[in-house]
DNA sequence: TTTCGATATGTGATGTTATTACATTAGTCA
DNA sequence: TGACTAATGTAATAACATCACATATCGAAA
């Protein structure tokens, strides 16, 4: 890809849904949403879902089964950093971040046990600054 | 719990059927495998799995929606550490380790961040040594 | 010991998430 | 054109998880 992706129809239309909502979305949550725009089936959803994530344009969040837009575009990968997601239990929110020691210690790990890293993911769910507050 | 929790008769069959198996299992093949001892319906297993995860005897892997019995169950959760797994892509395979320097990482950021973390997932896929040497 | 409450269990139905299989369409390029 | 590749449409099914309701088990309080 290039740094900014031609994206097909559908693509497009399900990188827009989640790039408007203000948290993670299921992905029968955008195919509803898609409904008007001709979708009607989950695969149409799920195929646009894994281009994206191979563009690096949004995130799977494993732990809730959800996808959101990339909150860093910009910065590619975070300079191919590992992120890390901190979801909020209450409102749904999601903070993106990146930490290079993190990064670091678990490529150490990996390297030292011979493990070929191809995809980590770190989840710390609980809740939010807004919502511990209320 | 107690440091050796009473299991009732559900639990240890969930359990010994995760103790024994040499990787993860998902929930309906911990279903399959205990059809046999009167195993008729998902809910008797996921009721057993969400006990065994309070007592902390199993985790869950978030990234391949299945369950393996804690590997280091003395060490009472790592003393509190987050907890990472290595999941192996070809065989399967779990190693779980803890690091104190990504937990302290971690909790900085939460803190520094106002979030009140409940639960963190760290999960590497990749492909183990072994597998890697074939 | 009886009664009550908490915990565990049994069962069917249903809800949610994701993939398989196959047909069709649209763009690219020799 | 023809042939190849990527994208799409659709139905069916698989895989994962929970709801709702009935029943049973067991310990503590009256």
């Amino acid at each position: 890809m290039t740094s900014t992706q031609e994206l097909t129809k559908n693509q497009s239309l399900v990188f827009n849904a989640l790039a408007r909502a203000d948290g993670p979305l299921s992905a029968y949550t955008i195919l509803d949403q898609l409904r008007g725009d001709g979708f009607r089936a989950p695969l149409q959803v799920y195929r646009a879902l894994d281009k994206l994530l191979d563009y690096g344009m949004i995130h799977r969040l494993e732990s809730i089964n959800a996808f959101v837009a990339c909150s860093h575009p910009h910065e590619h990968n975070h300079s191919h950093g590992m992120i890390a997601f901190a979801i909020c239990d209450k409102c749904g929110q999601v903070s993106e971040f990146s930490d290079d020691i993190i990064t670091d210690r678990v490529r150490d790990w990996t390297t030292s046990h011979g493990f070929k890293q191809s995809k980590t993911t770190i989840e710390i769910r609980g809740v939010c600054a807004n919502c511990g507050n209320a």
